[in-house]
DNA sequence: CCGCGCCCTAAGCGCTTGCTCAGGGTCGGG
DNA sequence: CCCGACCCTGAGCAAGCGCTTAGGGCGCGG
Protein backbone atom coordinates (compact mmCIF):
# COMPACT_ATOMS: atom_id res chain seq x y z
CA UNK A 1 0.00 0.00 0.00
CA UNK A 2 1.79 3.03 0.96
CA UNK A 3 5.54 3.67 0.44
CA UNK A 4 8.22 4.99 2.41
CA UNK A 5 7.56 7.89 0.63
CA UNK A 6 5.23 9.73 3.22
CA UNK A 7 7.89 9.73 5.96
CA UNK A 8 9.59 12.92 4.87
CA UNK A 9 9.92 15.77 6.84
CA UNK A 10 8.60 18.34 4.75
CA UNK A 11 5.33 18.72 4.00
CA UNK A 12 5.47 16.83 0.11
CA UNK A 13 8.48 16.15 -1.58
CA UNK A 14 6.55 16.27 -5.18
CA UNK A 15 4.54 19.23 -3.76
CA UNK A 16 5.71 21.57 -6.79
CA UNK A 17 4.10 19.36 -9.26
CA UNK A 18 0.92 21.67 -9.73
CA UNK A 19 -2.04 19.76 -11.05
CA UNK A 20 -2.76 17.26 -8.41
CA UNK A 21 -3.54 13.82 -11.19
CA UNK A 22 -0.12 14.66 -12.27
CA UNK A 23 1.51 14.69 -9.04
CA UNK A 24 -0.20 11.35 -8.49
CA UNK A 25 0.80 9.65 -11.77
CA UNK A 26 4.36 11.33 -11.16
CA UNK A 27 4.58 9.84 -7.55
CA UNK A 28 3.21 6.21 -9.18
CA UNK A 29 5.80 6.50 -11.66
CA UNK A 30 8.40 6.64 -9.46
CA UNK A 31 7.09 3.53 -7.03
CA UNK A 32 6.95 1.42 -10.62
CA UNK A 33 10.35 2.40 -11.56
CA UNK A 34 12.06 1.94 -8.23
CA UNK A 35 10.59 -1.41 -7.91
CA UNK A 36 11.06 -2.87 -11.33
CA UNK A 37 13.01 -0.15 -13.43
CA UNK A 38 12.46 2.29 -16.22
CA UNK A 39 11.82 -0.26 -18.85
CA UNK A 40 10.27 -2.89 -17.24
CA UNK A 41 7.72 -0.63 -16.08
CA UNK A 42 4.65 -0.24 -18.67
CA UNK A 43 2.54 3.33 -18.79
CA UNK A 44 -0.51 0.48 -17.66
CA UNK A 45 1.45 0.03 -15.17
CA UNK A 46 1.87 3.31 -14.13
CA UNK A 47 -1.80 4.41 -14.93
CA UNK A 48 -3.17 1.70 -13.13
CA UNK A 49 -1.15 2.48 -10.13
CA UNK A 50 -2.36 6.35 -10.05
CA UNK A 51 -5.89 5.13 -10.76
CA UNK A 52 -6.13 5.84 -14.14
CA UNK A 53 -6.46 4.94 -17.73
CA UNK A 54 -3.48 4.23 -19.75
CA UNK A 55 -4.67 7.44 -21.63
CA UNK A 56 -4.73 9.95 -19.11
CA UNK A 57 -0.82 9.81 -19.07
CA UNK A 58 -0.88 11.54 -22.00
CA UNK A 59 -2.88 14.00 -21.20
CA UNK A 60 -0.49 15.49 -18.66
CA UNK A 61 3.19 14.10 -20.08
CA UNK A 62 4.45 13.82 -23.34
CA UNK A 63 5.82 11.03 -23.44
CA UNK A 64 6.98 8.12 -20.90
CA UNK A 65 10.54 9.55 -21.18
CA UNK A 66 9.04 12.71 -20.14
CA UNK A 67 7.95 11.52 -16.99
CA UNK A 68 11.23 9.76 -16.13
CA UNK A 69 13.09 13.68 -16.81
CA UNK A 70 10.63 15.37 -14.09
CA UNK A 71 11.33 12.66 -11.72
CA UNK A 72 15.26 12.54 -12.35
CA UNK A 73 15.36 16.40 -12.47
CA UNK A 74 13.72 17.25 -8.97
CA UNK A 75 15.30 14.90 -7.49
CA UNK A 76 18.73 15.75 -8.62
CA UNK A 77 17.83 19.38 -7.62
CA UNK A 78 16.65 18.19 -3.95
CA UNK A 79 19.60 16.51 -3.26
CA UNK A 80 21.88 18.87 -4.35
CA UNK A 81 20.12 21.38 -1.95
CA UNK A 82 20.90 19.12 0.41
CA UNK A 83 24.18 19.35 0.13
CA UNK A 84 24.69 22.74 -0.49
CA UNK A 85 22.66 24.18 2.25
CA UNK A 86 25.17 21.66 4.70
CA UNK A 87 27.93 22.90 2.76
CA UNK A 88 27.43 26.64 3.25
CA UNK A 89 27.24 26.71 7.30
CA UNK A 90 29.80 27.85 9.03
CA UNK A 91 32.17 25.94 10.36
CA UNK A 92 35.34 24.11 9.94
CA UNK A 93 35.94 22.09 6.56
CA UNK A 94 35.72 18.82 9.26
CA UNK A 95 32.24 19.63 10.44
CA UNK A 96 30.77 20.87 7.01
CA UNK A 97 31.85 17.65 5.05
CA UNK A 98 30.32 15.45 8.34
CA UNK A 99 26.99 17.77 8.02
CA UNK A 100 26.78 17.33 4.14
CA UNK A 101 27.51 13.86 3.88
CA UNK A 102 25.17 12.51 6.62
CA UNK A 103 22.26 14.97 4.88
CA UNK A 104 23.54 13.51 1.64
CA UNK A 105 23.03 9.96 3.21
CA UNK A 106 19.85 10.64 5.17
CA UNK A 107 18.07 11.81 1.54
CA UNK A 108 19.49 8.83 -0.07
CA UNK A 109 18.36 6.55 2.91
CA UNK A 110 14.81 8.20 3.78
CA UNK A 111 13.75 8.74 0.02
CA UNK A 112 15.72 5.65 -1.57
CA UNK A 113 12.38 4.87 -3.64
CA UNK A 114 13.25 8.49 -5.73
CA UNK A 115 16.55 7.83 -5.23
CA UNK A 116 16.88 4.99 -6.64
CA UNK A 117 15.63 6.28 -9.97
CA UNK A 118 17.42 9.06 -9.72
CA UNK A 119 20.55 7.05 -10.12
CA UNK A 120 20.11 3.80 -11.33
CA UNK A 121 18.00 5.21 -14.53
CA UNK A 122 20.42 8.00 -15.77
CA UNK A 123 21.18 5.83 -19.10
CA UNK A 124 17.29 5.93 -20.03
CA UNK A 125 16.94 9.39 -20.21
CA UNK A 126 17.07 10.84 -24.03
CA UNK A 127 20.15 12.84 -24.92
CA UNK A 128 19.69 16.31 -24.04
CA UNK A 129 17.65 15.25 -20.82
CA UNK A 130 20.69 13.15 -19.67
CA UNK A 131 23.35 16.06 -20.12
CA UNK A 132 20.70 18.29 -18.22
CA UNK A 133 21.22 16.21 -15.49
CA UNK A 134 24.50 15.37 -15.90
CA UNK A 135 25.33 18.99 -15.04
CA UNK A 136 23.80 19.15 -12.27
CA UNK A 137 25.59 16.30 -10.87
CA UNK A 138 29.22 18.05 -11.91
CA UNK A 139 27.54 20.22 -9.20
CA UNK A 140 27.44 18.20 -6.63
CA UNK A 141 30.89 16.76 -7.45
CA UNK A 142 32.16 20.34 -6.96
CA UNK A 143 30.35 21.06 -3.46
CA UNK A 144 32.16 18.42 -1.94
CA UNK A 145 35.31 18.66 -3.87
CA UNK A 146 35.15 22.24 -2.47
CA UNK A 147 34.69 21.45 1.27
CA UNK A 148 37.59 18.74 1.20
CA UNK A 149 39.89 21.01 -0.81
CA UNK A 150 39.40 23.72 1.97
CA UNK A 151 40.15 21.50 4.52
CA UNK A 152 43.50 20.53 2.63
CA UNK A 153 44.47 23.73 2.11
CA UNK A 154 43.57 24.71 6.27
CA UNK A 155 45.76 21.40 7.36
CA UNK A 156 42.81 19.95 8.64
CA UNK A 157 42.49 17.04 6.11
CA UNK A 158 45.24 14.91 4.64
CA UNK A 159 44.37 13.62 1.68
CA UNK A 160 46.62 13.37 -1.11
CA UNK A 161 44.29 12.95 -3.57
CA UNK A 162 40.91 15.13 -3.90
CA UNK A 163 39.27 14.43 -7.04
CA UNK A 164 39.26 10.62 -6.14
CA UNK A 165 38.66 11.04 -2.51
CA UNK A 166 36.02 13.06 -3.69
CA UNK A 167 34.63 10.53 -6.17
CA UNK A 168 34.57 7.47 -3.96
CA UNK A 169 32.65 9.83 -0.50
CA UNK A 170 29.98 10.41 -3.39
CA UNK A 171 29.95 7.04 -4.55
CA UNK A 172 29.84 5.79 -0.90
CA UNK A 173 27.11 8.00 -0.16
CA UNK A 174 25.01 7.70 -3.65
CA UNK A 175 25.06 4.32 -3.13
CA UNK A 176 23.13 4.05 0.01
CA UNK A 177 20.10 3.96 -2.65
CA UNK A 178 20.69 1.04 -3.77
CA UNK A 179 21.10 -1.25 -1.16
CA UNK A 180 19.29 0.94 2.46
CA UNK A 181 15.90 -1.83 3.13
CA UNK A 182 13.12 0.84 4.66
CA UNK A 183 12.37 -2.95 6.24
CA UNK A 184 16.02 -3.43 7.50
CA UNK A 185 17.22 -2.68 10.82
CA UNK A 186 18.93 0.63 10.37
CA UNK A 187 17.73 4.37 10.10
CA UNK A 188 18.61 6.75 7.71
CA UNK A 189 19.87 8.61 10.95
CA UNK A 190 21.83 5.94 12.36
CA UNK A 191 23.37 5.00 8.38
CA UNK A 192 24.08 9.09 8.18
CA UNK A 193 25.97 9.24 11.53
CA UNK A 194 28.01 6.35 10.65
CA UNK A 195 29.21 7.67 7.01
CA UNK A 196 29.49 10.93 8.93
CA UNK A 197 32.35 9.21 10.56
CA UNK A 198 33.89 7.29 8.06
CA UNK A 199 34.26 9.95 5.61
CA UNK A 200 35.83 11.95 8.47
CA UNK A 201 38.42 9.53 8.99
CA UNK A 202 38.88 9.15 5.11
CA UNK A 203 40.16 12.62 5.13
CA UNK A 204 41.53 13.80 8.74
CA UNK A 205 45.26 14.44 9.01
CA UNK A 206 46.20 11.20 11.65
CA UNK A 207 47.76 12.59 14.79
CA UNK A 208 50.98 10.00 14.46
CA UNK A 209 52.33 12.30 11.76
CA UNK A 210 52.15 9.77 8.82
CA UNK A 211 52.31 11.27 5.52
CA UNK A 212 49.86 9.88 2.85
CA UNK A 213 50.63 6.70 0.96
CA UNK A 214 53.55 6.34 -1.60
CA UNK B 1 48.69 -20.68 -3.95
CA UNK B 2 47.49 -21.99 -7.05
CA UNK B 3 50.11 -20.98 -9.81
CA UNK B 4 48.40 -21.79 -13.19
CA UNK B 5 45.19 -20.22 -11.87
CA UNK B 6 45.63 -16.64 -13.80
CA UNK B 7 42.47 -15.00 -15.34
CA UNK B 8 43.90 -12.64 -17.20
CA UNK B 9 43.68 -12.48 -21.28
CA UNK B 10 42.03 -10.95 -23.57
CA UNK B 11 38.96 -13.57 -23.67
CA UNK B 12 39.82 -14.18 -20.07
CA UNK B 13 36.80 -15.07 -17.45
CA UNK B 14 34.59 -16.78 -20.47
CA UNK B 15 37.11 -19.44 -21.00
CA UNK B 16 34.77 -21.98 -19.18
CA UNK B 17 31.56 -21.14 -20.98
CA UNK B 18 32.13 -24.06 -23.47
CA UNK B 19 30.25 -24.31 -26.75
CA UNK B 20 32.23 -21.39 -28.74
CA UNK B 21 29.40 -20.30 -30.54
CA UNK B 22 27.33 -19.80 -26.45
CA UNK B 23 30.34 -17.73 -25.35
CA UNK B 24 30.09 -15.45 -28.42
CA UNK B 25 26.65 -15.03 -27.55
CA UNK B 26 27.01 -14.48 -23.88
CA UNK B 27 30.57 -12.02 -24.33
CA UNK B 28 27.72 -9.94 -26.82
CA UNK B 29 24.99 -10.12 -23.96
CA UNK B 30 27.33 -8.56 -21.21
CA UNK B 31 28.30 -6.15 -23.91
CA UNK B 32 24.57 -5.23 -24.62
CA UNK B 33 23.15 -5.81 -20.92
CA UNK B 34 26.03 -3.36 -19.75
CA UNK B 35 25.47 -1.06 -22.73
CA UNK B 36 21.73 -0.61 -22.53
CA UNK B 37 20.49 -2.71 -19.15
CA UNK B 38 18.80 -6.38 -19.53
CA UNK B 39 14.82 -4.79 -20.55
CA UNK B 40 16.43 -2.88 -22.70
CA UNK B 41 18.33 -5.46 -24.89
CA UNK B 42 16.59 -7.08 -27.44
CA UNK B 43 17.17 -11.06 -28.19
CA UNK B 44 17.89 -9.68 -31.67
CA UNK B 45 20.90 -7.04 -30.78
CA UNK B 46 22.48 -10.23 -28.77
CA UNK B 47 22.07 -12.52 -31.38
CA UNK B 48 22.75 -9.32 -34.46
CA UNK B 49 26.65 -8.53 -32.26
CA UNK B 50 27.37 -12.30 -31.90
CA UNK B 51 26.60 -12.46 -35.63
CA UNK B 52 23.94 -15.09 -35.50
CA UNK B 53 20.42 -14.87 -36.30
CA UNK B 54 18.05 -14.43 -33.55
CA UNK B 55 17.26 -17.80 -33.34
CA UNK B 56 20.28 -18.81 -32.68
CA UNK B 57 20.56 -17.86 -29.21
CA UNK B 58 17.83 -20.31 -28.28
CA UNK B 59 19.81 -23.11 -29.47
CA UNK B 60 22.27 -22.13 -26.37
CA UNK B 61 19.99 -21.09 -24.14
CA UNK B 62 16.42 -21.44 -23.36
CA UNK B 63 15.96 -18.05 -22.14
CA UNK B 64 17.02 -14.60 -22.33
CA UNK B 65 16.82 -14.45 -18.82
CA UNK B 66 19.35 -18.14 -18.24
CA UNK B 67 21.89 -15.62 -20.33
CA UNK B 68 21.80 -13.11 -17.58
CA UNK B 69 21.73 -15.89 -14.97
CA UNK B 70 24.95 -17.42 -16.55
CA UNK B 71 26.62 -14.53 -17.02
CA UNK B 72 25.59 -13.00 -13.20
CA UNK B 73 27.00 -16.90 -11.43
CA UNK B 74 30.41 -16.26 -12.99
CA UNK B 75 30.81 -13.09 -12.59
CA UNK B 76 29.92 -13.46 -8.98
CA UNK B 77 32.30 -16.66 -8.34
CA UNK B 78 34.61 -14.66 -9.94
CA UNK B 79 34.42 -11.73 -7.64
CA UNK B 80 34.05 -14.12 -4.84
CA UNK B 81 37.40 -16.18 -5.83
CA UNK B 82 39.36 -12.66 -6.17
CA UNK B 83 38.53 -11.40 -2.54
CA UNK B 84 38.70 -15.05 -0.92
CA UNK B 85 41.89 -15.23 -2.22
CA UNK B 86 43.56 -12.16 -0.88
CA UNK B 87 41.81 -12.68 2.34
CA UNK B 88 43.66 -16.41 2.89
CA UNK B 89 46.82 -14.77 2.68
CA UNK B 90 49.16 -14.41 5.99
CA UNK B 91 49.58 -11.37 6.94
CA UNK B 92 47.78 -8.59 9.12
CA UNK B 93 44.37 -7.84 9.05
CA UNK B 94 45.65 -4.52 7.54
CA UNK B 95 47.38 -5.94 5.39
CA UNK B 96 45.00 -8.78 4.14
CA UNK B 97 41.92 -5.69 3.88
CA UNK B 98 44.33 -3.45 2.04
CA UNK B 99 45.11 -6.89 -0.59
CA UNK B 100 41.24 -7.56 -0.88
CA UNK B 101 40.14 -3.98 -1.40
CA UNK B 102 42.79 -3.58 -3.75
CA UNK B 103 41.88 -7.03 -6.08
CA UNK B 104 38.35 -6.82 -5.43
CA UNK B 105 38.23 -2.58 -6.95
CA UNK B 106 40.54 -3.77 -9.60
CA UNK B 107 38.23 -6.17 -10.26
CA UNK B 108 35.47 -4.26 -10.88
CA UNK B 109 37.50 -1.32 -12.62
CA UNK B 110 38.98 -4.01 -15.46
CA UNK B 111 36.00 -5.80 -15.82
CA UNK B 112 33.47 -3.00 -15.33
CA UNK B 113 31.19 -4.07 -18.21
CA UNK B 114 30.63 -7.01 -16.94
CA UNK B 115 30.75 -5.88 -12.88
CA UNK B 116 27.66 -3.41 -14.14
CA UNK B 117 25.75 -6.24 -15.49
CA UNK B 118 26.48 -8.43 -12.13
CA UNK B 119 25.73 -5.50 -9.84
CA UNK B 120 22.72 -3.45 -11.90
CA UNK B 121 20.48 -6.05 -13.04
CA UNK B 122 20.10 -8.48 -10.10
CA UNK B 123 16.32 -7.63 -10.09
CA UNK B 124 15.55 -8.66 -13.76
CA UNK B 125 16.80 -12.15 -12.20
CA UNK B 126 13.88 -14.74 -11.67
CA UNK B 127 13.18 -15.71 -8.35
CA UNK B 128 15.29 -18.60 -7.64
CA UNK B 129 18.22 -17.59 -9.49
CA UNK B 130 17.92 -14.36 -7.36
CA UNK B 131 18.66 -16.25 -4.39
CA UNK B 132 21.12 -17.86 -5.33
CA UNK B 133 23.21 -15.08 -6.25
CA UNK B 134 21.99 -13.39 -3.49
CA UNK B 135 23.75 -16.28 -1.48
CA UNK B 136 27.04 -15.44 -3.05
CA UNK B 137 26.88 -11.71 -2.06
CA UNK B 138 26.26 -12.77 1.24
CA UNK B 139 29.75 -14.80 0.94
CA UNK B 140 31.52 -11.73 -0.10
CA UNK B 141 30.19 -9.72 2.89
CA UNK B 142 31.45 -12.97 5.26
CA UNK B 143 34.52 -12.49 3.85
CA UNK B 144 35.12 -8.57 4.26
CA UNK B 145 33.18 -8.72 7.94
CA UNK B 146 35.63 -11.60 8.97
CA UNK B 147 38.78 -9.75 8.58
CA UNK B 148 37.40 -6.56 10.21
CA UNK B 149 36.58 -8.33 13.22
CA UNK B 150 40.06 -10.03 13.18
CA UNK B 151 41.38 -6.51 13.20
CA UNK B 152 39.28 -5.11 16.00
CA UNK B 153 40.33 -8.65 18.32
CA UNK B 154 44.10 -7.56 18.03
CA UNK B 155 43.66 -3.98 18.46
CA UNK B 156 44.73 -3.07 14.56
CA UNK B 157 41.44 -1.78 14.37
CA UNK B 158 39.19 0.38 15.98
CA UNK B 159 35.81 0.09 14.44
CA UNK B 160 32.61 0.78 16.18
CA UNK B 161 30.26 -0.99 14.30
CA UNK B 162 31.87 -3.48 12.04
CA UNK B 163 28.74 -4.90 9.95
CA UNK B 164 28.00 -1.29 9.10
CA UNK B 165 31.70 -0.85 8.04
CA UNK B 166 31.52 -3.56 6.13
CA UNK B 167 28.69 -3.16 4.45
CA UNK B 168 30.55 0.39 3.66
CA UNK B 169 33.90 -1.02 1.98
CA UNK B 170 31.84 -3.35 -0.48
CA UNK B 171 29.21 -0.21 -1.30
CA UNK B 172 32.48 1.99 -1.82
CA UNK B 173 34.24 -0.77 -3.74
CA UNK B 174 30.90 -2.05 -5.86
CA UNK B 175 29.88 1.02 -6.72
CA UNK B 176 33.37 1.59 -8.70
CA UNK B 177 31.59 -0.40 -11.63
CA UNK B 178 29.29 2.28 -12.06
CA UNK B 179 31.02 5.20 -12.36
CA UNK B 180 34.77 3.80 -13.41
CA UNK B 181 35.17 4.92 -17.28
CA UNK B 182 37.80 3.15 -19.42
CA UNK B 183 38.17 6.08 -21.15
CA UNK B 184 39.25 8.26 -18.31
CA UNK B 185 42.26 9.46 -16.83
CA UNK B 186 42.44 6.68 -13.75
CA UNK B 187 43.68 3.24 -14.57
CA UNK B 188 42.43 0.13 -12.48
CA UNK B 189 45.47 0.16 -10.45
CA UNK B 190 45.35 3.69 -9.62
CA UNK B 191 41.93 3.25 -8.15
CA UNK B 192 42.84 0.52 -6.25
CA UNK B 193 45.41 1.99 -4.15
CA UNK B 194 43.69 4.70 -3.36
CA UNK B 195 40.61 2.67 -2.16
CA UNK B 196 42.76 0.62 -0.45
CA UNK B 197 44.51 3.53 1.23
CA UNK B 198 41.11 5.39 1.96
CA UNK B 199 39.49 1.93 3.48
CA UNK B 200 42.75 1.53 5.89
CA UNK B 201 42.03 5.31 7.09
CA UNK B 202 38.48 4.29 7.82
CA UNK B 203 39.43 1.31 9.79
CA UNK B 204 42.61 1.74 11.35
CA UNK B 205 43.19 2.98 15.29
CA UNK B 206 44.26 6.54 15.94
CA UNK B 207 47.49 7.25 17.12
CA UNK B 208 45.79 10.08 18.93
CA UNK B 209 43.85 7.91 21.33
CA UNK B 210 40.29 8.93 20.28
CA UNK B 211 37.95 6.85 20.58
CA UNK B 212 35.21 6.18 18.28
CA UNK B 213 32.13 8.47 17.82
CA UNK B 214 29.15 9.29 20.61
C1' DC C 1 -32.73 24.03 -20.26
C1' DC C 2 -28.42 24.49 -23.47
C1' DG C 3 -23.53 24.60 -24.91
C1' DC C 4 -18.76 24.84 -24.02
C1' DG C 5 -14.34 23.44 -21.95
C1' DC C 6 -12.02 20.41 -19.07
C1' DC C 7 -10.54 15.59 -17.84
C1' DC C 8 -10.88 11.47 -18.52
C1' DT C 9 -11.83 6.66 -20.88
C1' DA C 10 -12.65 2.64 -24.31
C1' DA C 11 -10.87 1.03 -28.08
C1' DG C 12 -7.41 0.21 -30.88
C1' DC C 13 -3.23 1.19 -34.27
C1' DG C 14 1.25 0.07 -35.75
C1' DC C 15 5.13 -1.92 -34.17
C1' DT C 16 8.42 -4.66 -31.41
C1' DT C 17 9.10 -8.22 -28.25
C1' DG C 18 10.58 -13.07 -26.64
C1' DC C 19 10.37 -17.12 -28.60
C1' DT C 20 9.20 -21.24 -32.11
C1' DC C 21 9.60 -24.30 -35.97
C1' DA C 22 10.32 -26.46 -40.36
C1' DG C 23 14.04 -26.93 -42.98
C1' DG C 24 18.95 -26.29 -45.05
C1' DG C 25 24.02 -26.48 -45.17
C1' DT C 26 28.21 -29.37 -43.80
C1' DC C 27 30.84 -33.25 -42.33
C1' DG C 28 32.53 -37.94 -40.89
C1' DG C 29 31.31 -42.84 -41.01
C1' DG C 30 29.42 -46.51 -43.76
C1' DC D 1 26.50 -42.47 -52.59
C1' DC D 2 23.43 -41.84 -48.40
C1' DC D 3 23.05 -40.97 -43.53
C1' DG D 4 21.79 -38.79 -39.37
C1' DA D 5 24.08 -35.37 -36.10
C1' DC D 6 25.02 -31.01 -35.44
C1' DC D 7 24.25 -25.85 -36.00
C1' DC D 8 22.18 -22.67 -37.80
C1' DT D 9 18.52 -19.59 -40.54
C1' DG D 10 14.04 -17.37 -42.61
C1' DA D 11 9.78 -16.62 -41.56
C1' DG D 12 6.54 -15.76 -38.42
C1' DC D 13 3.22 -16.11 -34.16
C1' DA D 14 0.90 -14.40 -30.03
C1' DA D 15 1.40 -11.04 -26.80
C1' DG D 16 2.51 -6.77 -25.17
C1' DC D 17 4.39 -2.22 -26.02
C1' DG D 18 4.03 3.25 -26.35
C1' DC D 19 0.95 6.15 -27.88
C1' DT D 20 -3.49 8.17 -30.46
C1' DT D 21 -8.19 9.28 -31.26
C1' DA D 22 -13.19 9.76 -30.90
C1' DG D 23 -16.18 10.65 -27.65
C1' DG D 24 -18.50 10.57 -22.73
C1' DG D 25 -19.52 12.77 -18.08
C1' DC D 26 -19.73 16.86 -15.52
C1' DG D 27 -19.63 21.71 -13.80
C1' DC D 28 -20.87 26.27 -14.95
C1' DG D 29 -22.32 30.70 -17.28
C1' DG D 30 -26.37 31.93 -19.66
Amino acid sequence: MSTADDTSGEDGPWGEVTPEAARRLLVAAVDAFAERGYHATTTRDIAGRAGMSPAALYIHYKTKEELLHRISKIGHERALHVLEAEADRDGTAAERLAGAVRSFVRWHAERHTTARVVQYELGALGDEHRTEIVALRRRSDAVVRRIIGEGVRNGEFDVPDVAGTTLAVLSLCIDVARWFDAQGSRTPDEVGDLYADLVQRMVKVRADGSAGPR
